[in-house]
RNA sequence: GGCCUCGUGGCGGAGUGGUUACGCAGAGGACUGCAAAUCCUUGCAUCCCAGUUCGAUUCUGGGCGAGGCCUCCA
């Protein structure tokens, strides 16, 4: 089956047919850097790295181009720096605030299972690009200067609204925001803003300034993918207005009929069924998540959800994932380097991510492939279909740390020779059938956090409990 | 006011115009010195009302409920 996707565009499923199946090139927008980021935040994340890697496992690991962005030019990013480090000339504090952020989501990042973006560009480093397109777009009609800014001009633009499905004259203007009289239209939106002295900017022809929050992402999609490109990913609630601007931008700019082909969204995520805000004090950044949880469990509890639907972030539900995640890794094994890893991937699994990345499907499906490996009804040996399972759990970004148990992440390094030798104690009691002392024996490995397992070859495993 | 989601068993969560997957928890069993682990079996559900239909959980309309966007936001 070819994979299949949801465009927010046309609003279905629909065969995906790359431009260029040797470039293969795909948008995700990616964080302002103003503060840590929270589990919310995770999500478009760990989704995309899924599809980033499903394209690759298509066509190929080097047909396929990721951006991600970084925003690190931004209000909100001054007024951080301000606050946290008055004392530094702005523009060090702004580079104090964007460094420590853009270095503490990488590693939140990684610690998810993601793989790096293809490139992962900076809004300061493309300022010129931004300046360009503005540039076009006012020669073009689309844009003019009011009041110090720049501001595109929405009525110029026959089908704007297409992405988020609103037409210009049924919005309610100013419903929660002053119309603010310079704009020829309420719905115009600043691409280039005046700075004042003590504002962060950049020399332009209209004067020393700093761009608009959307210009950023149509000047790095078009430097790095080109004026068109096959997918542009984001969180739900990019639609409108950020995408649809972007593509106002872009297509006006480029005179060119789509952006990219097709615009994919993630949905939300509650919090013990309540919305993340600070105000009710559930604001869970990743930093937090990841003191507690291992990084794959983070993943896997978020891929246990299709990613358009909502998800209810709850312990118990990390729990959950712990607890199926680990009975993966029990069934897991090692590979050999001259084993193909990719054709060992199954196919039923692929089939379900190809459909609309349907995680969860494929997750039932590791359930399956889990259960055939104890009762032997695959046609496969047990050491194979284990390499086929682990190999198939990997597409997914797991499986990257420990190959035993997770169980082993979560513990404080036992003494494993005092362990072993309590073992080997237990063993030759149960060996003269002294059951007494054999209970004895695990209580004590108990209370010392081990839970055993007698083996039915007369061998006995431990490892460290929860 | 406009736009858009969603509403399935105790919990999580799929799919389908015609015996409602799957996971966790529960129950029973096999195995075990006893446990644990594993395996097998099993009980439990499609918000409400109308319509289309031989038949709807699935399609249509209405209602109720939850959430999101329209302002920065994943």
């Amino acid at each position: 089956m070819l994979l299949r996707l949801y465009n927010t565009l046309t609003r279905q499923k629909e065969e995906f047919k790359p431009l260029d199946p040797s470039n293969v090139r795909m948008y995700v927008c990616g964080p302002t850097v103003y503060d840590f980021a929270h589990i919310g935040n995770a999500r478009p994340v760990i989704v995309f790295d899924v599809l980033f890697r499903l394209l690759r496992h298509v066509y190929g690991p080097d047909h396929v181009k990721y951006v991600r962005n970084i925003t690190d030019v931004d209000d909100k990013i001054n007024a951080r720096a301000l606050r946290d480090f008055p004392e530094l000339p702005l523009n060090d504090a702004i580079a104090k605030v964007t460094a420590k952020t853009a270095d503490r989501f990488q590693a939140d990042a990684k610690a998810l299972g993601c793989l790096p973006p293809t490139v992962e560009p900076r809004a300061t480093d493309n300022i010129q690009g931004m300046i360009d397109i503005i540039r076009t777009l006012i020669t073009k009609g689309h844009a003019y200067e009011a009041a110090g800014e720049v501001l595109f001009s929405v009525g110029s633009m026959k089908d704007y609204g297409k992405l988020s499905n609103r037409k210009l004259d049924e919005q309610q203007a100013g419903a929660r925001v002053a119309v603010e009289p310079h704009k020829k239209n309420p719905g115009d939106f600043v691409l280039w803003k005046l700075s004042s002295a003590e504002e962060p900017g950049w020399d332009s022809p209209w004067g020393r300034g700093r761009p608009g929050w959307h210009i950023e992402c149509s000047a790095m999609a078009k430097r790095y993918l080109g004026e068109v490109f096959d997918i542009h990913g984001g969180g739900l609630d990019l639609i409108f207005p950020h995408h649809e601007n972007e593509i106002a931008q872009s297509r006006c700019a480029h005179d060119s009929d789509v952006m990219a082909n097709v615009w994919m969204h993630n949905g939300f995520l509650q919090v013990e069924g309540q919305k993340m805000s600070k105000s009710l004090g559930n604001f869970v950044t990743i930093a937090d998540v990841l003191k507690d949880w291992p990084g794959e469990v983070v993943r896997f509890n978020m891929l246990r959800t299709h990613y358009r639907q909502p998800i209810d972030w709850t312990v118990e539900g990390m729990n959950h994932s712990l607890d199926m995640l680990d009975s993966f890794y029990k069934n897991s094994t090692e590979i050999p380097e001259d084993l193909d890893l990719p054709t060992l991937v199954d196919r039923e699994f692929l089939e379900a991510l190809k459909d609309d990345l349907n995680t969860h499907a494929a997750i039932v499906r590791l359930h399956q492939m889990r259960r055939e490996i104890h009762s032997g009804s695959s046609g496969f040996t047990q050491i194979e279909q284990k390499r086929r399972f682990t190999a198939t759990v990997m597409i997914l970004g797991l499986f990257s740390s420990d190959r035993k148990s997770l169980h082993l992440t979560k513990m404080d390094a036992p003494d494993r020779g005092a362990i072993v030798e309590l073992i080997n104690d237990r063993l030759l009691a149960r060996h003269t059938k002294n059951w007494k002392e054999s209970d004895r024996i695990r209580d004590e490995l108990d209370s010392m956090g081990i839970a055993i397992r007698d083996n039915k070859d007369g061998t006995t495993t431990w490892e460290v409990k929860r």
